[in-house]
DNA sequence: CATTGCATTTTATGACTACAATATGTAATT
DNA sequence: AATTACATATTGTAGTCATAAAATGCAATG
């Protein structure tokens, strides 16, 4: 058993590069750029492709390469068919967090304790804990073991970061350094707009939720400070942890996301004070609605 | 050869326990006291103390335990004639550092190829590959090897730190929750002070480095808020290897250490916009005046 | 009864090997 | 000139073992 492979991300990635790009049956898919895109070299990205062919979502042309079968708007139909509901991601972070979040795991852990638990390889638990390390919810202790934080557990940090989100966007919007980016505002928009038609009553929880997230980190990109950009990308992936747990509530898609559309509009009229403090409550407001369901 | 202890890790903790609890010549030291304080077992404190035996800063009473043997005012004293100048903490971590900011190192690097230049084993490495990690100036690739962000080497990227700081700081110290704590503010005072009456001239830069960011973290931490102080503390870590290789300018010092000891001052008396409004432009000034030598 | 001192258990690192996945160089194709 | 197709080189993960360090249990001490 050697290690676990990137292609089944990259796959997803294919997808996803397609979906936004709005492309149509036919088009060339050269390899060497998805690789690029997606930082890694061309040997997974073969591997995807071929799983790709074989979904019947491109096609192979000898020594021209891969074309797109089907258009954009058609791939999601063809996706389900071939593979399970939605690829695991990282199974172990995952059920790390539901066991944390159930109060099965004590404060203190060893990393033997948890590969004999979780029957996984040392390697493997290492790369998961210092990706939670990373997002802040577990610690390395000096000598053995490792140490989980409160930012998971308690309610009261569950608050602390809306409103550290808040501040963070709302003051990346009024840095002199901002400035909006035309071409995501567009692309923004469309997502936002296909949600109000409908969108939010049949995508997934995940498809939701990510576009939520990639609406709020293109605002604060336009900051084009990178300090906030990863802090509000760090305090995200806690967040998508968390709201798994929440039942969505979809009758708030609507209000939501009429009110990132006004967001926009603001910004494009160059009320950049006004879109900040707007965007400043409809974080918080956003807080108080869902911290009851907690 | 097996893994590098904590103990010597331990024993500095020590001796800045002793120093900064300001403990006198004959104080008992609790063995699962310390050992709580710096979240370890006892095995590697009572390391440390027959190590600080050794150089007579504490003694060793049978069946009662240890006891310092000097007052912690000349506990300074007695260190430099131990041990070498400066403990290493990381050197791993210190060379990659160096040679990615002396453009010795590529954007992108692979892990073995990084243990036969450092000669270090794995495990090791990618200990310290974490910690940068964390610190957010390298990260994984999907595929193989890892890639070096520009935060370290671009000029622009260390000005986005400062007003990150300054906007993060400011901010901290206008949220509701924020409250003053008077033992940390005392404490603050008592180092400023100190730092004022000679001590520019005598500390260490690291000595001085560390007081400096003692007390921003100090002021954040009153905000009650984690994600603030997190935020801090990571940009702290960043903010500490690249100003190690700037000559410190000590004759900006006395200023820098009155204008601490005035924001004390006014949070003191209640005065918190304007205490907010002056750290922010503490520390945009002090960007202002070292990028020029960077 | 808290704390030490010591014996015992548990832990994590280093070193080694095997191998599938990833990266890359190059000739062939359009 | 850009891209593919294939062959080759390199990388990182998993597994196992030995061992020093860290954690812990408990009788002895003050």
């Amino acid at each position: 058993m050697a290690r676990q492979s990137v292609s089944p991300q990259i796959t997803a990635n294919i997808l996803e590069f397609v979906r936004t790009n709005q492309m149509r049956a036919g088009e060339h898919l050269p390899c060497q750029m998805l690789a690029d895109a997606f930082r890694v070299s061309r040997a997974p990205v073969n591997a995807a492709l071929k799983k790709l062919e074989m979904m019947g979502i491109v096609r192979a042309e000898p020594n021209r390469g891969y074309f797109l079968a089907v258009d954009a708007a058609n791939v999601e139909a063809a996706k389900p068919a071939g593979e399970p509901q939605r690829e695991e991601e990282d199974p172990l972070y995952f059920r790390i967090a539901e066991d944390r979040l159930a109060g099965k795991l004590e404060e203190r852990v060893s990393e033997n304790e948890l590969m004999r638990l979780y029957d996984v390889a040392r390697s493997r638990l290492l790369k998961t804990l210092h990706r939670i390390a990373e997002e802040g919810w577990i610690e390395r202790l000096p000598g053995n073991g490792w140490a989980f934080r409160e930012t998971l557990t308690s309610r009261q940090s569950y608050e602390e970061g809306y409103v550290f989100r808040a501040v963070i966007e709302q003051q990346a919007m009024l840095l002199p350094t901002f400035r909006p980016n035309e071409d995501e505002f567009r692309k923004a928009r469309a997502v936002q707009t296909a949600l109000v038609e409908g969108g939010y009553e049949t995508w997934s929880r995940a498809e939701i939720f990510k576009a939520n997230n990639n609406f709020h980190e293109m605002l604060v990109a336009c900051s084009q400070n990178d300090f906030f950009l990863d802090a509000i990308k760090r305090i995200n992936r806690l967040r998508r942890l968390i709201e798994y747990h929440i039942t969505i509530d979809r009758s708030r898609l609507p209000r939501q996301t009429s009110e990132h559309l006004h967001i926009l509009d603001l910004v494009e009229a160059g009320r950049r004070t006004e879109a900040a403090a707007f965007l400043y409550t409809h974080i918080m407001g956003a807080s108080r609605i869902k911290t009851p369901q907690v």
